[in-house]
DNA sequence: CTGTTAGCGCCTTCAA
DNA sequence: TTGAAGGCGCTAACAG
């Protein structure tokens, strides 16, 4: 390994000079400079971050960590956090905490270790909170995006929970609907806390009852079996028989749709359905379902904004909130009129 | 920031006693063992990495550089390199490269710099070479997935382009097409070339000619418009013109269908589609596609393992080469007999 | 403008 | 089984 004293030796000068080029200090003479540079890159010499961050507590390592880089909402997120990370200089490390806040914690301690300079997440639940707080407790700045967590104060990126999921069931009111489901995530899940209350207040605005029947908690993953709860909801009496559901995100809507068709339930002459968050499209064909598109990239892209700016001190003291609006695509899935 | 020594103060022993302790060694009495992590455990003390890379020369850290997470393909590479690094105990740096071969060099010196422990990359083209070069040069260990680099030995995951290209070509031949056109990638990519040679062989084999018109080179980007290509191609004498299409990659795939539908050529009664490689199917309908699909998290996932056994010297001398079969789904898209 | 000294947190080596 | 000294590669602080 070439270290900087190699390359003092050969150019006839200090160690300490040779780390004044590397750091592009003020005051060096042209042509020792120069001469330094050369040598630098004859030998190829590149600098030893450890040694670096030894004394400067600084790795230019950032961390993302999701619940899962496969959910395409994370995929872009990743993307973005990842431009805007390498565009300011920075590196960035993957995690998967697979909604475990164990893995989380496992992974936390890890970024303690490397010394990582902030780390933006997507908490796995509400029980997340003492894994941010020793991040914190250790100094390492942290965003939080998608999912807030209660009397947390950070910098964070929301989705418009309340007046997406507002609009998606308004849309479905608008439609006639009267008795709407709500297919939710896990309860200790931030966005399942809010968009279910955005749920309830608007069936409440508009008159409508809230049915306990009608609220169903999933989780989020992929590929998930709800036959038994849609039969459950589609055996009540026509009363209080769903005639639409509510998907409070991308997966828990393919599954709906998915389960729906399985059993036989025609979407949207018998139930319609609408969905928080969308996927990407990779058919040639038009989607089906209809969706509040979130802006994933820059979920990632604005938090790490807002995370480097917190750790390079050119931020405001007092956490910022970003909200992003969503995007609605009403499309075939709850296009059917109801009397 | 807690040390060693705040350890070792509050436990009335030495730094190195602390030091044994962290790192599991066998020579230490029980009972100072017990009191030295008691004190770890209240003080919340963990680790420096930065201090520990200096001496071992090893940082846990590893990187995965691809061209885009956000292609599905990489997505779940990633998700198969995180899933086994995690496991193994290490962390994992996510660098999009974008097919650019400057931005590959610019994460290299900064992998470098990093003291990455290894890299699994999937190389930009060819001219990776020399980034790669320059990973080993400085005893860093590579793995290469799904693009080979000719004269380079190292570890590496391949797909079978041969028998997955051939197989692709045989079920359309076996339609009866005799003009199978070829949208490959980029040509300086190895699987491009794989994959162009593999389509020449097999159109040869079965005695039809190899029509220069009929190949074309697109890049591997989402969402790019091939209508010119297919004008002209489809303004080809009729002996000429292609009734079929071999897409070498999942996007050109997709690109292939919406630019044909686009311009009115119906898939698959005018042109039928195949395609080497998938894209996920997130909508409750049947996937029109024919492709070949790649077990994708498994590149990362045995790279990976590749890569660890590598860097811990468990591996044989001698350069491994793994190559994953596809999985055949023929649809809709190629199934139009011919006469 | 350039060099010297000391030390970041940890571990290797040797000694007790 | 434990400890002391020295150094990994780099830079802050001071001196010249």
């Amino acid at each position: 390994m070439v270290t900087i004293y190699d390359i003092a030796k050969k150019a006839n000068v200090s160690a300490m000079t040779v780390s004044r080029v590397i750091n592009q200090a003020e005051n060096i003479s042209d042509k020792t400079r120069k001469k330094v540079e050369d040598i630098i890159k004859e030998l190829n010499y590149v600098p030893n971050n450890s040694a670096r961050s030894l004394i400067s507590k600084k790795t230019k390592i950032l961390s993302l960590m999701i619940t899962d880089i496969a959910n395409p909402f994370f995929t872009n997120v990743a993307r973005g956090a990842e431009d805007k990370a390498m565009q300011m200089g920075y590196q960035l490390m993957l995690c998967n905490s697979d909604e475990s806040v164990e893995k989380e914690s496992k992974y936390v301690d890890m970024l303690i270790s490397t010394g990582a300079d902030g780390v933006l997440i997507a908490p796995a639940n509400d029980s997340s909170k003492k894994n941010i707080r020793k991040l914190t407790k250790y100094n390492i700045p942290v965003v939080l995006i998608d999912r807030h967590i209660k009397d947390l104060k950070c910098d964070q990126v929301l989705s418009d929970n309340e007046t997406t999921t507002r609009r998606l069931m308004e849309h479905l009111i608008g439609q006639g609907h009267k008795n709407i489901a709500i297919i939710n995530g896990p309860p200790d899940v931030a966005t399942t806390q809010d968009r279910y209350r955005a749920y309830h207040d608007t069936l409440t605005l508009h008159g409508l009852p809230v049915n306990r029947k009608l609220i169903h908690h999933s989780h989020f993953f992929r590929d998930s079996d709800l036959s038994t709860t849609i039969k459950l909801m589609m055996e009540l009496p026509k009363n209080e028989r769903p005639t639409a559901m509510f998907a409070t995100s991308n997966f828990i809507g393919l599954n709906i749709v998915k389960s729906l068709q399985k059993n036989n339930v025609k979407v949207p002459e018998d139930v319609a359905v609408v969905c928080y968050d969308g996927v990407p499209n990779y058919t040639g064909s038009e989607p089906f379902l209809t969706a509040a598109e979130q802006p994933s990239y820059n979920f990632g892209y604005m938090g790490m904004q807002m995370l480097i700016e917190r750790i390079e001190n050119t931020a405001p003291e007092q956490p910022r909130k970003i909200v992003l609006p969503a995007e609605f695509n009403i499309r075939a899935s709850s296009l059917y009129k109801r009397n």
